[in-house]
RNA sequence: GGGCCCGUGGUCUAGCUGGUUAUGACGUCGCCUUGACAUGGCGGAGGCCAUGAGUUCGAAUCUCAUCGGGCCCA
């Protein structure tokens, strides 16, 4: 049995409300862990299968095991969440659930650095079983960061990729695949990372200037008059693959060469001489060396003009024997060799140093190379047309990241390739026959399968053999974290939850991500389900260091989130992450933080202020629970503006636009509220005179609707203090059990008063002027003013009392005034002020 | 080379479906310990809204060009 921390019991009965004081300073060491652990025993944010509200669904994103949560981590996830306490306050059935992508290469370099070994050194099981080890300290860690800044995700929807339902769902999707003739195994140049010793995605491999290189003009030979081919290239160590040369068409200074061949130096290969459009004459000498491979473009030629195949580079980046005396080194060092053996020999004309972008993985930053080998692809180049229809379908936030996916798939020149020669990751659910080498998949009853452990329930449906080769390697990360939508879905289990929270709503990621996570789930939701995975994404910028770059462990510049939490509060870490547009890049500045803790206190201190008065107020009065008491001028005024931030916080969060939410209720409670209201009431409030209680109870039932819709509305920003001062002061007369799934406030248009909202707007302007004229004379702000004349064409008299109260004026004159002490213009209408001391 | 985003007081930033005195914060200067708050209140100074041209009665806001910064893709 949990014993609940709030459980103050109202007492009707007695004719009075619970009401504690807040304490005199706010002390979020001891709130928030406390605020956490109330919203956990009470399960404030359980996803509830049978309610009827609507569902709104997140597909959260599942952070990578890369050992730790930075600041940027924490930016783009609070702003997600902010979204998620909103959804939930406007009476949605929130779907929040949290995950890990724990499977896969990342996790497995980062065990590599961590334990410093190596898959040949101690087994494959051995490996899977640390890196599994390093999940369950992640999946922790993790954990706490994201409860103690007050993520509100339902943690009995956790999942990791790496478990077996996410098992399941990832094999079952690869069956569909193949069933559907989309899922091939192809024996072809697939890119390849030397160092990982894997094949790999386009999407794997980021840009990367090169440094220090050259282009080498290198002498080739004519085969049949021994004339001199120029040739420009800035890998010279694959001339051991060159299997032909190119040259444009249009060329007039090669056309003779068409159809002829060469010799390459040094290896002394006969290769053709042809003409393609693809050749750009002005590069180099305009002659193209073909190599299998340099890039995707020798890809196209080789297979367009069927040429041979020569590999001179070994899987693990050296060179082979078909490099000659070459064998054995690496590319650094053979690219060195060769070009001191052309100088030598007179074959290398000139070296021009250039700038180029070298494709990299992204991973181990290690240049990639193209690789024949045989590796699963699912087909997707001949249905770029309806990926880019889903994109169009999708409404994105903010808009213009929709260009990102739509260059993105524009740009896709491979098919997906989602094989890779690791060791931790979910299996392929297949094996060979070894007899005919037909590709056999599991049974759907076999799932999770390891087809290292398990054989298939039937024979080779081809040849009726019994024997199998199992397929070693094993599926890429992104191949399941693209079926999040379906993971959280439990899609094809017995516990189905597809119907009420697919497609899902929302998929908040960060932007860098466009092209590997977002794409890949597209791709994914379209073959198998033909809709798209969610309604809605919003794409977050990214949190920098505090001097504006990116985040990288490598470069030493991680700010990690908890010392900072100690230090202020989670509060107001969110603080600084609501301040940002959503898609824009922020720098983390710590005085922001410190900012957010200003507000969280004045924020407390406002509140205690108004708790001290509310004691013991019920709103409506003993008498109809609706009445609304007799308002005056100021209290429209104050409810009026009211009205219109809970318009444009609401208006805000419909379009994903939290920060202006966030700034919109930040101005109106300090300004307005705080600044303004509450030195406005506070005559009325400590008047004990009898004939001004009906004033009083007016400011009370203003004080306590302003002071709970405020609460409301920064609820999904400062979620904890917020909790705090609802518990205190708004818990037994308002009901719900917490701030965070109380109803969201809504404008009451009976509050709205445009003659209010401009005489109070003249209030503030007077009281401004005063201020101004106080502080010129040196007095404080409570002395009082024997009298004040007023010229001005407007009617101020049903806000004089509210100034003579505010500033303390004994007596107020109107009439010309020609040596004003203080005078502005308030909506086009003068105001001049004599002042007597 | 292509695409996208951004350029506002010393610093960061709002506004950018065009319309009276351009938002707020930090910093800075001054006044005030007043009954929520000195982790505060009040007020001052500080901006030709990157540059140039155009559209318009009117441009930080729309168009084009230039310069500078960033991201993505060749």
């Amino acid at each position: 049995m949990h014993k609940p921390i709030y459980r103050v019991n109202t007492r009707p009965e007695q004719g009075d409300f619970f009401m504690t004081e807040l304490a005199k300073r706010y002390d979020p060491k001891e709130i928030e862990p406390r605020i956490q652990k109330f919203w956990e025993d009470e399960h404030v944010f359980r996803y509830d299968p049978d309610s009827k509200k609507p569902v709104y669904s997140i597909d959260t994103p599942p952070p990578t095991l890369s050992g730790y949560i930075h600041m940027g981590h924490v930016f783009s996830y609070s702003q997600a969440e902010f979204v998620a306490r909103y959804q939930r306050m406007k009476g949605c059935n929130v779907f929040y659930p949290m995950g890990f992508d724990d499977n896969g290469l990342p996790t497995e370099r980062y065990v590599e650095k961590k334990y410093k070994v190596n898959i040949k050194d101690v087994g494959r099981e051995e490996f899977v079983k640390l890196c599994l080890k390093e999940t369950e300290i992640g999946g922790k860690n993790y954990r706490n960061i994201w409860t103690t800044m007050g993520i509100s995700v339902d943690w009995s929807l956790l999942y990791s990729t790496i478990n077996k339902r996410c098992q399941r769902v990832s094999q079952r999707s690869f069956i569909e695949i193949f069933r559907s003739g989309r899922m091939e195994r192809r024996n072809e140049p697939a890119i390849w990372c030397p160092l990982c010793q894997t094949s790999l995605a386009q999407a794997d491999v980021e840009d990367s200037e090169a440094k220090h290189s050259f282009l080498n003009t290198v002498r080739f030979k004519a085969a049949d008059n021994g004339q001199d081919l120029l040739i420009a290239t800035s890998r010279p160590e694959l001339i051991p693959s060159c299997v032909g040369l190119i040259v444009n068409p249009d060329d007039e200074r090669y056309r003779a060469l068409v159809g002829r061949k060469g010799v390459t130096p040094i290896f002394n290969a006969e290769v053709p001489i042809f003409a393609d459009r693809r050749v750009d004459p002005a590069f180099g000498t305009g002659i193209v060396m073909v190599c299998t491979f340099g890039d995707k473009t020798d890809i196209d030629w080789w297979r367009d003009y069927n040429l041979p195949l020569k590999i001179s580079i070994n899987p693990d980046g050296t060179m082979n024997a078909c490099a000659g005396r070459y064998c054995g080194m690496t590319l650094v060092e053979a690219r060195k060799s060769i070009i001191a053996d052309l100088k030598d020999a007179g074959l290398l004309l000139e070296q021009q140093p250039i700038t180029h972008v070298m494709n990299v993985h992204e991973r181990c930053g290690t240049p990639v190379e193209y690789y024949v080998t045989s590796q699963w692809f699912i087909r997707i180049l001949d249905i770029k047309d309806e990926l880019l229809a889903r994109g169009e379908k999708l409404r994105w936030y903010p808009e213009h990241m929709k260009a990102r996916y739509v260059n993105w798939v524009n740009g896709l020149k491979w098919d997906w390739c989602i094989s890779r020669q690791r060791y931790f990751g979910v299996p392929f659910p297949v094996w060979y026959c070894a007899k005919c080498g037909t590709a056999v998949v599991a049974d759907e009853s076999q799932l999770p399968v390891d087809p290292l452990v398990t054989q298939p329930l039937k024979p080779c449906p081809k040849c009726g053999s019994t024997t199998f080769e199992p397929e070693h390697d094993v599926m890429d990360t992104w191949t399941t974290s693209s079926v999040t939508p379906l993971i959280n879905s439990n899609w094809g289990e017995p516990d189905s939850r597809i119907d009420q929270i697919y497609p899902m709503s929302l998929r908040p990621q960060a932007h860098d991500i466009i092209r590997t996570w977002l794409f890949y789930t597209v791709i994914k939701s379209h073959l198998h389900t033909q809709t798209l995975p969610w309604q809605n994404v919003m794409i977050s910028g990214h949190g920098l260091d505090p001097n504006g770059k990116a985040m990288h462990k490598s470069k030493g510049n991680v700010i990690e989130p908890l010392p900072i939490v100690a230090k202020y509060s989670a509060d107001a870490l969110r603080w600084w992450a609501a301040s940002a547009k959503l898609g824009e890049d922020m720098a983390f500045k710590e005085k922001e933080v410190v900012y957010g803790q200003k507000f969280i206190n004045k924020l407390w201190n406002a509140s205690r202020f108004v708790s001290m008065h509310i004691k013991g107020f019920r709103p409506g009065g003993s008498a109809a629970p609706s009445a609304k008491p007799q308002l005056e001028l100021v209290d429209r005024w104050i409810l009026s503006r009211l009205n219109a931030v809970i318009r444009e916080s609401t208006d805000s969060f419909e379009a994903y636009e939290y920060s202006k939410a966030k700034m919109a209720v930040e101005q109106f409670f300090w300004g307005d509220f705080c600044d303004n209201y509450l030195e406005m009431v506070k005559d009325r409030l400590y008047s004990k005179d009898e004939a001004r209680k009906a004033s009083r109870d007016a400011a009370l039932y203003t004080l306590y609707t302003v002071l709970l819709d405020s609460l409301k509305l920064l609820g999904p920003f400062t979620p904890h203090v917020t909790e705090e001062i609802y518990q205190c002061l708004f818990r037994d007369t308002h009901g719900a059990i917490s701030l965070h799934v109380s109803e969201w406030p809504q404008a009451d248009v009976s509050l709205e008063d445009a003659g209010a909202l401009k005489l109070g707007d003249v209030a503030v302007q007077v009281i401004s002027l005063l201020r101004q004229y106080k502080n010129a004379q040196s007095m404080a702000q409570n002395v009082p003013l024997a009298g004040v004349t007023v010229e001005t064409p407007l009617d101020i008299s049903p806000i004089q009392a509210v100034l003579q109260d505010t500033m303390k004026i004994g007596k107020v004159c109107y009439g010309p005034v020609s040596t004003p002490d203080a005078e502005s213009t308030v909506n086009g209408a003068a105001v001049k002020l004599k002042i007597e001391k």
